[in-house]
DNA sequence: AGGCCGGCATGACAAACGTCACCTCACCGG
DNA sequence: CCGGTGAGGTGACGTTTGTCATGCCGGCCT
C-alpha cells in the first residue's frame, strides 16, 4: 500500500485528488494540507511514500517543501503537479530534488501512474516538459534584480522602490534597466512579463 | 438521479472532480469538457440537469456558456466553480443567469450539495463572495479604455498601442490617463492591477 | 434646429523612465 | 599591499508617460 499526503491550497481541488487516488486500491491518502507549513508537518508526522505537492501555495511553495525535505535527508519522494510548465520551475524542482513534475492540464489518469513510478524510486516527468528542461536557461537576474521587479511589477515607481528597499532611486532606476537589458524587453512592464512566464519571478 | 456535465480545462482537475461527485449516490457524470465550445454542444446533446464550469477555459468562457444557455432557453442550470472570487465575475456571472457560484478554495465537501442545491432549483452562492456582491460596483471602463489598458497591461508603449488600433498616441495617453484616474491609480500597472483584480479585463 | 454627448485629436508641460559613463567603498584573494 | 569585483550611487540626456485644456465632428435626443 502506497501512502501518500497531498499538499494544494485549493481546498476543492485538494478534496477531488484525494477522491480521485483513494480509488486505486493500491493508494492511501494519509494526510491533506493546505498550504506548506502544514505539508511540511504533515510529511514529517507521517513519515509518508510520497508528498504530492502543488507548487504555489501560500507561507511556503512546494519547491520550498522539497527543499527542506530534501535538508531533512527524508525518505518521502516529492511529486509535484501544478499549473505552470515554466521551465524555470521544473528546474528549480529538479534542483530540490522533485521526483515527479505533472501539469495540471495533463490526463487525470497520469496521476496514480506517477505515484507508482515515484513510489518505486523511478521518476515522472510530465513529457511536454521533459524536453523543454534542456533549452532552459538559467534565471539571469540577480537577487537585487528580481526583488525589484517584482515591485515594479506592482506598479510602484522607482521612488516607492527605493523608499521600500532603502536604496537610491537613481540606483533602482540601474538596476531595472539592466535586468531590462538582460532580458530583451523595452520597459519594467515587459520585463516583467517575460521573467515571470519563465518562472524567474 | 442528477445528471451533470463538468467542463474545466486542467484535465486533472476535471478527472479529480468527477471523482469527486461519482462518489455521490445521486449523481452521475454524464460528460466533460475541456473547454468552452465542447461544453456548449455536451450540454445542448445531453441536456443535463447541471452544468458545472470553471470560469477561464479557452475560447469560451463558463459566462460565455452560461450566457448562450441562457440564450437557447435550455433547463440546465450553471454552477460555476472557479479560482476567482472577483466581484465583477460574480456579478456577470449573475447577469448570465448562473445559479451557483462556487470557489475552489472552498471545501471540496459542499460541492455536492451545491449541485442538488442547484438541481432542485435553488441557488449556491459562496458565502465569501454572498455578501461582497452588494458592494461591487459596476466596471467604470468604458470599451476603448479597456482595449487599450489591456495592451498597455503586456508591456506595450502608448505608440504600439496607438498604431496597433489606429489612434494617435495622444489619444492612448488621454485614454489611459482617463482610466488610471477613474480606477485611482497612479500609473498603467496600477490601474491594470485594479481592473484585473475587480474582473473588469 | 439646437444642444449635448462620446470618441478622437493636439499641444504644452511636468514628472517619471531608460540608458550610459563614471565614481565610491567594502571586501576578498593573492 | 595591490588589484579585482560587486553592490550601490551620481549626473546628464533623451524618451515616454501622465495631466489638462481645448477643439473637432458625428450621432442622438427633444
Amino acid at each position: 500500500m502506497i501512502r501518500v499526503v497531498i499538499a494544494e491550497d485549493q481546498k476543492m481541488v485538494l478534496g477531488a485528488l484525494s477522491a480521485l487516488l483513494e480509488l486505486e486500491g493500491d493508494i492511501k491518502v494519509v494526510g491533506r494540507a493546505a498550504d506548506g507549513g502544514e505539508a511540511l508537518e504533515l510529511v514529517r508526522a507521517e513519515k509518508p511514500d510520497v508528498l504530492i505537492s502543488d507548487i504555489e501555495m501560500p507561507y511556503l511553495t512546494g519547491i520550498d517543501v522539497a527543499t527542506r525535505l530534501k535538508a531533512d535527508g527524508a525518505a518521502t519522494r516529492v511529486l509535484i503537479v501544478t499549473t505552470f510548465g515554466r521551465p524555470g520551475y521544473l528546474r528549480r524542482a529538479m534542483e530540490a530534488g522533485v521526483k515527479g513534475y505533472l501539469l495540471k492540464d495533463g490526463p487525470s489518469s497520469v496521476l496514480a501512474a506517477a505515484v507508482r513510478t515515484v513510489a518505486a524510486g523511478g521518476r515522472a516527468i510530465a513529457p511536454e516538459l521533459s524536453e523543454a528542461i534542456w533549452d532552459a536557461q538559467p534565471d539571469p537576474l540577480t537577487d537585487r534584480e528580481r526583488e525589484i521587479l517584482r515591485l515594479a511589477e506592482e506598479g510602484r515607481s522607482n521612488k516607492d522602490i527605493a523608499d521600500i528597499l532603502d536604496l537610491s532611486p537613481g540606483t533602482v532606476r540601474n538596476y531595472l534597466s539592466e535586468a531590462a537589458q538582460k532580458l530583451g524587453a523595452a520597459n519594467r512592464v515587459e520585463a516583467g512579463r517575460i521573467a515571470r512566464s519563465n518562472g524567474w519571478l
